[in-house]
RNA sequence: GUGCCCGUAGCUCAACUGGAUAGAGCAACAGCCUUCUAAGCCGUAGGUUACAGGUUCGAGUCCUGUCGGGCGCACCA
């Protein structure tokens, strides 16, 4: 509709600027919006108050001009001037039915736009550390990011799901420490679980797993256990504490805003780390390539399969699983830090390896090979980014938790710095939502394994309603999710209300059928019948659809199509108790129920690209 | 301290990229069930868009500053 409106107007811009009104090299866009007022009719341009200045006119005189050089159409049925040179149109009531023929014409199809005729896009999403099962704050990323590829596919974009498994690295190290360690306590071994290894049940199921399964081949007494223990003389983060001048711990205190404690609690953080990473050592050196693989594998393996199982049962399911690993198999890494240590960008300083991102407007350099050897997750992730680019998409969209932000840069810079076009790399920042149930909030933290997670979720409020209630909000918005409120099978619940306005229609076709009433033909009525104010607010919505769908692609924002669903649904539940439909005679009940079966069909199509199931009855 | 994000009705959030009188849902108050599902409908009330300036025909939206909140500022991921 608002292309149609655009070409009209285009005509009189033409004629505008051929009488020498308008500057002729002058560039025009027409934008339309819908109005808010009735009295305001359906569309409004600011045309003549955006020309007002290179015509030389003022807004209103400059209205009457290009409204009179409008070509008369049937379309429009009338043309305003109002306020500061809004242009109102008002749309011919004829012109307001086409759109039922769209939507009988293309049904699931209706608003979505030609497949595969836009952008090749991949959208990585969740790529959790599968150290553990995935929390409510993963399902914002998986309901938003699904949402998005969803979104992007329906406004005509090819568009394929990719979740990075980062299996590489020392997280991955700590996880299978951790399991080694149950597993040694299952053999009775009397140590602790470091603070700052995983605590979650998980991990001791498959610890006292292999302990069955393997025996004791992989044990070890508590005298050589101990021996590999980190003593805090050896700690190159309390030496460094020791040794550091006070005024120095002060402005290095005062910088970061800490009180004495809290800077002072960092180093001892960074000792547990410490002993952490000796402790790895330790095991992989103790239990060689072979038997640590057993209790990474075990781990990786499971946590891996039941994150895939998680996302698939709350409909999110992937193209391709990249592995991290496979970028050291293949090579990949050191393949591109030579390109990057060719080119000069990254340099070595104090036994590691730098990148020059400062080059390229980050704040500091970034190490990507620790003195150790040791790459950073940094390094994997320039190899990733290049291959992602390399693989030919129009556009790699990232779905990162907000905390990410600060990452962003480095990874841009090392695209430029691959003489990659970093504008292909979109990262979409989503806030971790906070769970609030009983008005209390619930706390997360994935290491001390205190969190609740997405199947609980699921469990709880069920797949539509939770994925309903993440899609809802804006993806950088703060968000409160209240479980009771998601729970809740009441109109408190939006989620319900847009499925019951689906119910209501589908019902109203099931009645139908049992009075033996024949809804074949009921594309074919006579539209004409439809002219109740509340018929032509649900016309105007159905109609707004495709324009919808367009501009929430454009913007990433599938929250928009929820809060559309929510105006059909009041608009139909509306002209639902308010209009006998299967009581009205032929011509007029024919015309209504094309008018259902348009909105049933429209409602679906809306649920669909958030998915959300659309039920028949409730 | 410094960088990014945010601040809209009592609460949770919208606002078509700068448009007309800032809108929904909860909660509050008042009405509607011999009816195609009341998981619904109709209405009332609720605002100096954190604050102060600026840009222009026009600002919740853009720029500056202040206040308040979140996140980041590792040879962690």
């Amino acid at each position: 509709m608002k292309d149609q409106l655009q070409a009209l107007f285009n005509q009189a811009i033409k004629q505008l600027k051929a009488d020498q009104v308008i500057p002729a090299e002058h560039e025009v866009s027409i934008q339309f919006e819908r109005t808010r007022q009735k009295e305001h009719g359906d569309f409004a341009t600011n045309l003549a108050m955006t020309l007002a200045k290179p015509a030389r006119r003022n807004p209103r005189e400059l209205a009457e001009l290009i409204v009179s050089a409008l070509p008369s159409d049937g379309l429009i049925t009338k043309v305003d001037i109002a306020g500061p040179g809004f242009i109102n149109v008002f749309l011919a009531q004829d012109a307001r039915y086409s759109v039922l023929n769209s939507i009988f014409e293309q049904g699931d199809r209706y608003g979505l736009g030609e497949p595969n005729s836009k952008q090749k896009i991949m959208v990585e999403f969740v790529s959790a550390n599968p150290t553990g099962p995935l929390h409510v704050g993963h399902g914002r990323g998986a309901a938003y990011g699904d949402a998005l590829a969803r979104l992007l596919t329906a406004a005509g974009n090819t568009v394929e799901r990719e979740y990075y498994v980062n299996d590489a690295g020392r997280q991955m190290d700590i996880l299978a420490v951790s399991v080694w360690i149950r597993y040694l306590q299952a053999h009775d071994l009397p140590i602790d679980l470091p603070s700052n290894c995983y605590k979650g049940d998980y991990v001791n199921d498959y610890g006292e797993d292999l302990a069955k399964t393997h025996g004791q081949a992989h044990a070890i007494s508590l005298e050589a256990y101990n021996r590999a223990s980190l003593s805090r003389d050896q700690s190159s983060a309390l030496t460094e504490l020791k040794a550091m001048p006070e005024e120095v711990f002060e402005k290095q205190r005062k910088a970061l805003n800490l009180s004495v404690d809290e800077f002072t609690e960092k180093f001892e953080k960074r000792f547990l780390e410490e002993s952490l990473d000796t402790r790895i050592e330790f095991a992989k050196t103790h239990l060689g390539d072979e038997g640590f693989e057993v209790f990474f594998k075990r781990a990786l393996d499971s946590i891996l399969e039941d994150i895939r199982q998680d996302l698939s049962e709350f409909g999110v399911d992937y193209d391709t699983w990249f592995s991290e690993r496979s970028l050291f198999d293949e090579g990949k890494i050191n393949k591109a830090l030579d390109q990057l240590k060719a080119s000069g960008d990254v340099y070595e300083k104090g036994g590691a390896w730098w990148f020059k991102t400062t080059d390229y407007g980050d704040e500091k350099d970034r190490v990507v090979i620790r003195d150790n050897g040791q790459p950073t997750y940094f390094a994997s992730d320039i190899a990733y980014h290049a291959d992602k680019l390399e693989r030919g998409f129009d556009l790699a969209i990232n779905v990162w938790g907000s905390d990410h932000h600060g990452y962003i840069p480095r990874v841009k810079a090392s695209l430029e710095a691959l003489g990659l076009d970093q504008e292909k790399l979109k990262v979409v920042l989503v806030q971790f939502a906070v769970l609030y149930r009983g008005g209390e909030k619930i706390g997360m933290s994935t290491r001390s394994g205190d969190f609740v997670t997405l199947r609980e979720l699921r469990e709880e409020v069920g797949s539509d309603a939770a994925r309903f209630f993440y899609v809802q909000r804006k993806s950088e918005q703060h968000m409160d999710f209240d479980l009771d409120l998601a729970k809740s099978q009441s109109k408190d619940n939006p989620m319900y209300y847009v499925q019951y306005a689906h119910a209501r229609t589908c019902r109203i076709f099931k009645t139908a059928d049992m009075r033996g009433i024949d809804t074949s033909a009921i594309s074919q009525a006579d539209f004409s019948r439809l002219k109740s104010d509340q018929e032509n607010i649900l016309l105007s919505l159905l109609q707004r659809f495709p324009e919808l769908v367009q501009a929430a692609a454009t913007n990433y924002e599938p929250h928009q199509i929820t809060y559309y669903l929510r105006d059909l649904a009041t608009a139909l539940q509306s002209y639902y108790a308010a209009t006998k439909i299967l009581d009205a005679d032929v011509a007029q009940r024919n015309a209504m129920l094309a008018l259902c079966s348009a909105t049933r069909q429209t409602l679906r199509n809306g649920l669909s690209i958030i998915g959300v199931g659309a039920p028949e009855s409730m």
